[in-house]
DNA sequence: GCCAACGTTGGC
DNA sequence: GCCAACGTTGGC
């Protein structure tokens, strides 16, 4: 079981939109890196959905619903997607400020690589994550 | 709204 | 196959 990280735009989808669905499936992910990721979550796997734009902070909890599945509007059929499924909100949602403010992320790929959109995040880093949704430091 | 980072494209 | 030009993303 691993952990993962999502961005996207909550004015494209934000969690809301996701409880609303009760599901959905994670498209248009395009980058190369990304997409191995991508192709490395498998069922049952925890995601945090994380909002860029005005937000920048993680926000909830996915799960992954089942292993990644060719993508049908993918013509070269590499690329993949993924089911997920809401688990709860964040208590405070974590931003980014605060990540960037904790030493303990200084070398995690949200903080380095500010592009890339799908990227694991170590058991330590979720935990660590974890506590400040929940107001602790 | 600007700019830096970085991925992609196209000419050679 | 290299690299410059260009486009896009996302933080500030």
């Amino acid at each position: 079981m691993a952990n993962w990280l999502f961005k996207e735009e909550p004015e494209t989808y934000s969690f809301a939109d996701l409880e609303r669905d009760g599901s959905t499936t994670w498209s248009g992910v395009a980058n190369a890196l990304a997409q191995k990721h991508l192709r490395a979550a498998k069922k049952g796997d925890r995601v945090f959905l994380y909002a860029t734009g005005k937000e920048k902070a993680v926000v909830g909890v996915m799960e992954v619903l089942a292993d990644p599945t060719p993508d049908p509007t993918d013509e070269a059929g590499k690329r993949v997607v993924v089911a997920v499924k809401p688990v709860r909100r964040l208590a405070a949602p974590v931003t980014l400020a605060a990540i960037k403010a904790d030493k303990a992320f200084a070398s995690w790929e949200l903080v380095k690589q500010a592009r890339l959109s799908v990227m694991p995040v170590p058991d330590d880093l979720w935990a660590r994550i974890e506590k400040m949704a929940k107001g602790a430091t």
